[in-house]
DNA sequence: TATTGTTATACTCTATAACTATA
DNA sequence: TATAGTTATAGAGTATAACAATA
């Protein structure tokens, strides 16, 4: 499987392959996105923003299974950035509504597209419908919560 | 797809879909390994010991694409606990060659059976014909180097 | 009481430079 | 000079406890 060193067991796994396949993914991400400097979780915290109207932290946070403590971070540096804004909510006053910024929109509809091509180049090795079973498949899997 | 807040551009991703699929393995794996206190990159390091003799410390690195500093730690560690040994190459002392000791190949026997259970429990989701395709399109992925 | 956001903190994983001993 | 293993270190990502403000 690779240069003379055997993997035996771990070939079969689908733990081992999904690592694997997660870690070459996320080189490509980061590569790509240098230009940018976009973390994938930069990205995916803005994508959700724009998806949802009046969306707070915690939201983002129970959605994208990340600590809220973490979330702090990114949402400081996103803001700190003029890409989101952040305003206390009228109708709860603990919670910080995010939206983004006309430059944060701007912005992530060019990331968009530079995403989406990147993950489609990089998976050119499929079929489109290898392609999305591959994408049915996982959401059927990490889906599950039991 | 989440209780309420919409992935949006998200959802299509291979890289994301692979993201979320890989932490939830990871916590699969380190719930269930808790009792035997073995890390993923442990089980793979004894897996690769077994399945090629005489193999150092820079064949399993690179194999497991593991920077040579991290890897110290990790073998250190289980060499400490007796489950491998590490003699200096007779024929290159710069090397350490690594071996299982009896008591960690009795327990990598052991590993490889609840693994292998644990793996095909978590993704009893799938059909074993979706499982054997999705392996195969992974490898496809990540052994792809360019 | 419970929840939102926050601070502080710790632990793991990962990445790089530099050293040693061998080749 | 180049490589194997090691040390030291720094940077991400992730986890929990505790607090203030608000509900």
């Amino acid at each position: 499987m690779q240069a003379g060193v055997a993997h035996g067991a771990l070939s079969g796994l689908v733990g081992y392959n999904l690592r694997r396949s997660d870690v070459y993914m996320r080189e490509q991400f980061l590569r790509t996105l240098a230009d940018w400097d976009i973390r994938p979780s930069q990205y995916s915290v803005m994508t959700l923003i724009a998806s949802n109207s009046a969306v707070t932290q915690s939201g983002i946070a129970e959605a994208l299974s990340i600590q809220r403590p973490n979330l702090v971070g990114i949402v400081l540096r996103l803001e700190k950035r003029g890409l989101i804004r952040r305003v206390v909510s009228e109708s709860d006053r603990r919670s910080q509504v995010l939206s983004l910024t006309p430059r944060g929109a701007r912005l992530l509809e060019e990331l968009n597209g530079v995403i989406a091509a990147m993950d489609r180049r990089i998976t050119a090795c499929w079929t489109d419908a290898e392609r999305d079973q591959l994408v049915s498949l996982l959401q059927r899997l990490w889906l599950q919560k039991p």
